[in-house]
DNA sequence: TTGAAAGCGCTAACAC
DNA sequence: GTGTTAGCGCTTTCAA
């Protein structure tokens, strides 16, 4: 690999002039310009992204914290994070934490060590003081860490509250939810959504909720006990897509036909929500303009440059489809 | 942030002692080791990897590049591959080249730019000519680039005539196949191990086969072209799970049930495809093992440690569930 | 307009 | 055992 010194040697300059060309700063004489632009060409030469790091203490790239690549969310989202951070001359380093605080704290000292020039987090373990020093821009996505740091999440509450309702206009009388972990923000706002629909049903009680842990196995059981318990049961009201995608399964198991016996709607519109049988009625994200303004706004901040917002809440939508029937 | 003068000032010893403490190489007093480690302590000291890696010419990361993240085979083989070179010490740049060559080119640079130590690859527009100069040892995933390039795959021929053959017992009598794309390497293997089964069936013509891009939407176009064309079709072979739930879409749009009109079969055992109804009857590849396999070997050719194997050739498990029938 | 040289933070000879 | 020092490849003053 030629280096700095070759091109310099080769156009018969000094590497100070070599630098200014290729970053295009300082006065450079249009003739040896030429000179030195012939000598990268036939040298092949590439600048050393480390040592221009090791200088500059930048990297031009950004971390990608999340919980669970496996769950078609993530992919989905790291996918715009990484389209948009490509076009913006960054790349992304990947990483996923399994909702493990130690790993995330591994993830964070490896990344600091290297550089990074921002972070782009899902985490619900990391705290606002943690954040504060890394001394590096964070936004945090999909989940709220704290005011203080710029966030990108949806309307998960109004959303939450939206497909309970949808449920009840459908018909249901009997709606029960399938949480996400207690732990995870967006999780407790989406049943706080559903509380508010049907919180105050005459019938409502605790034990229409099961925690289905933002999976499918788990959901699948947690929905056999919610039929169990309730065989009354006639809408499900699901806190991802994954798990209502295990919601229909289980209901399959359980001999209850979807959506006639039961309606079942998931969050977060993942592209798998319209390969069910039925096809997933949900309350979807914009999951890829999610990760374009995120990473749009990491970068911004990394950059220094203005920004009009730093808290970006996003509007969801609910997508009718076949997973809920009108009665 | 600390730096290593800081240590050694704070310890009392010139740097090159504190070098040698953190690096356990070199003969250091017991003494001024607790010394160091103390300051190190004090001051949260941590190494910085780029000026390391500067020095070393290595980096202690990998680059993962992988043609579609949003195709779930791939997040979950990165995330065995992530899994076990966190383990290893090493961690991974993820790279989505959307099978775009120049995207591709892009990112070997900016790798290469940054010191990553190797490379794990799904591609097939990497010509093994360009893997040489890279000067870095690569190993190829589910795709074959070159005999003396390290490559870890499954048996995808005889893994598909087990798919036709099985198929057949089922009972099927006109067994089409839904194609990956022709220039994918594992995709004219898929469709070779079906011609191998039913390519001399008097019954046989090119027109069984459809391509459906490995992809969902492409799939079910693809799937309704063959249900149009002929309709006495009564097993499908998908070259992929994704496009195996597009099929089984297809059939519930064209009013053939699944499996007792129709069966259908898929090819990877992604998690989804338990996830379908019916369940998806598939033959599995060992995602997790792949990725884990992947990752130990390149380490290895990192390491420069013996490696027994650099062809791996998986075997292949016919997963039965309910999309195919035994009439 | 250009070059010399210092320095980013670390490692590894080479001295002592 | 430990310190001094010369780089790794680049950028950026400072002089010329």
């Amino acid at each position: 690999m030629a280096t700095i010194k070759d091109v310099a040697k080769q156009a018969g300059v000094s590497v100070a002039t070599v630098s200014r060309v290729m970053n295009s700063n300082g006065y450079v004489n249009e003739n040896t310009k030429k000179k030195v632009d012939a000598a990268i060409q036939q040298l092949n030469y590439k600048p050393n992204a480390v040592a221009r790091s090791l200088y500059k203490k930048t990297s031009k790239t950004i971390g990608l914290m999340v919980p669970d690549i496996v769950n078609p969310f993530f992919p989905e989202l790291a996918r715009a994070v990484e389209d948009t951070a490509h076009k913006l001359g960054y790349n992304v380093v990947f990483c996923n934490t399994d909702e493990n605080a130690e790993k995330e704290e591994d993830y964070l000292e490896i990344l600091l060590q290297k550089y990074v020039d921002g972070l782009i987090v899902a985490s619900n373990t990391l705290t606002a003081e943690k954040v504060k020093q890394l001394n590096i821009p964070v936004v945090s996505i999909d989940r709220k860490i704290n005011a203080d740091i710029p966030t990108v999440v949806v309307k998960n509450k109004s959303g939450a509250q939206k497909a309970a309702s949808f449920l009840k206009e459908m018909g249901c009388k009997r709606i029960a939810h399938l949480s996400g972990p207690e732990h995870i923000d967006n999780a407790m706002e989406r049943r706080a959504g559903y509380l508010e629909e049907v919180g105050s049903e005459p019938w409502f009680d605790a034990s229409y909720i099961e925690d289905g842990n933002y999976e499918m196995k788990t959901a699948i059981k947690a929905t056999l006990q919610l039929l169990n318990r309730h065989p009354e049961i006639d809408g499900i009201f699901a806190g991802n897509d994954v798990m209502a995608i295990g919601a229909i399964k289980a209901a399959h198991q359980f001999g209850k036909k979807v959506p006639e016996e039961l309606a079942i709607i998931g969050f977060d519109g993942i592209a798998l929500s319209e390969a069910t049988t039925p096809e997933l009625t949900t309350v979807g994200q914009p999951i890829y303009d999610m990760g374009t303004i995120v990473a749009d706004l990491l970068v911004k901040l990394i950059e220094k440059k203005p920004v009009e917002n730093t808290f970006y809440e996003l509007d969801v939508e609910l997508i009718e489809r076949e997973s809920t029937r009108n009665v």
